[in-house]
DNA sequence: TCATTAACGACCC
DNA sequence: GGGTCGTTAATGA
């Protein structure tokens, strides 16, 4: 099985100026989505650019062997989609809320006169996309060749500074995640993942608890490289 | 040696 | 009862 995990982190419309920010609020239609809801399969597939306004989806696909494999999680400001000249890797993917979430669809035709009559952000989108690039070689290189305990120390690095919230001398991740996902994430398996959360916890690297993670991240930084 | 698999049981909405 | 989590014995690369 071909496993590879990378998280994307796209910002495009952070340093719009509030004109274009308005413009897209007005051309885009949005909608309201349930935790839970599957928004695409690789067979209801549809073109177009979403920005995430509110709330966290997961990017997964599953395998000949059902086998579940999570790609990446987005979380609000983030934008994903598809067209023909442009892509961020999410055809063939399932997409799941795993929060109510909040929406705003661009179509194809509408995005690409935006960014012709913005040249700059086409920039952007360049900048964007090699510097995902260039995190994704060092996040990959560690992914493959780690064991589990180092696939788990980048991951909770990488979510804790995606998704982290400070707490104390912690950072507790805000998101609901269980073994079983974390496991789908780097390509392993749910006891395997208990184990060594619980070794990580019993380290004072992590606090866990049913369905939460917290982080103490300089010591998960000094554990990942001194192993 | 490190990780997967499968299974059982406990805990908690 | 279903999902989650702790544990462990057997198996494999």
């Amino acid at each position: 099985m071909n496993k590879l995990w990378y998280l994307s982190q796209i910002s495009l419309f952070d340093t719009l100026p509030k004109e274009d920010l308005l413009e897209i609020e007005q051309i885009t239609p949005s909608s309201v989505l349930k935790k839970g809801e599957i928004i695409q399969t690789p067979t209801t597939f549809h073109e177009g650019l979403y920005l995430l306004k509110k709330g966290k989806l997961k990017l997964y696909k599953i395998n000949p062997e059902g086998k579940q494999f999570i790609i990446s999680i987005l979380g609000a400001g983030n934008v994903f989609g598809e067209l023909d000249s442009f892509s961020f890797g999410t055809r063939d993917t399932f997409i799941e809320t795993i929060e109510d979430t909040f929406l705003c669809a661009l179509s194809k035709e509408k995005f690409e006169q935006f960014l012709i009559d913005r040249p700059y952000l086409a920039v952007k989108i360049m900048k964007e996309l090699s510097g995902l690039l260039n995190e994704r070689d060092a996040i990959m290189a560690q992914l493959v060749l780690g064991n589990v305990r180092e696939k788990i120390l980048q991951l909770l690095i990488i979510l804790s500074k995606k998704f982290g919230v400070p707490n104390g001398n912690y950072i507790k991740i805000d998101m609901p995640l269980s073994h079983q996902e974390i496991g789908d994430m780097i390509g392993s398996t749910r006891g395997t993942v208990t184990v060594v959360l619980n070794e990580l916890a019993k380290e004072k690297a992590i606090i866990i608890s049913r369905m939460s993670i917290e982080v103490n991240l300089s010591e998960v930084e000094r554990l990942l490289h001194t192993q």
